[in-house]
DNA sequence: ATCGAAACGGACAGTAGTGTCCACTTGAGC
DNA sequence: GCTCAAGTGGACACTACTGTCCGTTTCGAT
């Protein structure tokens, strides 16, 4: 499970920098046409032969949980910064959402391809990135208690669904930022005047 | 606009069957293959030819049509049942999730496909369904009061994601009838502990 | 500058799904 | 029961995508 981490013994400069290339690209392709694009087009867009691109991943799984990696990544270093405060959880909870609008890619190829060992893989690793700071916002009470991590999960297909629409209107940002407040504060209203206004 | 509706004047009784059978058979392969499940499984499914199938309905989005419309007529009944009522609006909420849990058609097919002419035929009749119910629940203070039409066709899209989710573990009744509970209420907890307990 | 290994990308064959055509079958009116 | 138009489904040609193979190019070490 550490086979391919960090450490790659010998690796061409240009085979390195190719590499780099097709994930970026594979972000952008993965973001306008959604996760099952054209494998090629992520070649033609990275510049690069399809066999360079099978060369470094097998397949659209592999590509998806390198990207998915990296984000992992920049949400574990966040997480870690948050520490134990009770917050840590909706910090997290934005910074998903707002890594979703840019690479459209984490939740939707993580649960989509059921059984991809590539992805199935990284989901312990989302596991364990939740599970402590929802337990804390759990218990100082900054979400319902009976919030369980499948509930997550599932929040987590709902934004993304709501990314992956075409949405004839308003911007992704927006519909995004939206989604995630009607998920947050629900359909029904807060309980109508009193005294502190929820703070947001 | 009324060119097939209701009347058609001539049709054979095995014909008629038919079509019957391939909706029937929609409904099925696309509730648990997805909406854009091979075209030609539909066909199989149905026991009929693909030619058959395609003399029916054109493409996948008029078979879709298909299905919605005869959900719709559902719905509509259900509206009117309910007059101004203002819980008419989480009626018609639930019972559009029904429906998703048995067809998983109605509003991913009426999403996906941006602009299919025959689909996008029905989103005005949607709108209308809608319309005036969520209108009444607002004034009423049912539900917040800057729940727009938009917003709720995201709900429905987030809820058809849940759907479309093959999970792994709890059944598709139980987990849309979660994800609707937790959109309805929030991820937040409720005012913790005042006077009446929000009912539910 | 030279050489071998690593990496490249275009070309190729294989597969799955689409949409149409047409020889055959079947229902319904006479 | 006969006839013929309506209806059927298998076959076919077409397209899009996938995955691999191999002759050529490029890196980097000597």
């Amino acid at each position: 499970m550490e086979s391919q981490t960090e450490k790659r013994p010998a690796r061409r400069r240009d085979a390195e920098e190719n590499r780099a290339r097709i994930v970026a690209a594979a972000r952008e392709v993965y973001a306008s046409a959604g996760f099952d694009a054209p494998f090629d087009a992520i070649a033609r867009h990275a510049g690069v032969g399809r066999a360079t691109l099978y060369r470094n991943f097998p397949d659209r799984y592999a590509l998806g949980a390198a990207i998915v990696e990296d984000d992992l990544g920049t949400l574990e270093a966040l997480a870690r910064e948050h520490g134990d405060r009770p917050d840590a959880f909706m910090a997290l909870l934005s910074a998903i959402v707002e890594r979703h609008t840019e690479t459209h890619a984490l939740v939707p190829a993580l649960l989509r391809g059921p059984g991809e060992p590539a992805l199935q893989a990284l989901v312990p690793r989302v596991t364990r990135l939740l599970t402590v700071p929802l337990r804390r916002a759990r218990t100082a009470g900054l979400v319902r208690d009976d919030l369980t991590l499948a509930d997550v999960i599932d929040v987590l297909t709902m934004l993304a669904a709501v990314l992956a629409d075409d949405g004839t209107g308003r911007s992704r940002e927006r519909r995004m930022a939206r989604a995630l407040e009607l998920l947050i504060h629900g359909l029904v209203p807060r309980e109508p005047v009193h005294s502190h206004p929820s703070r947001r």
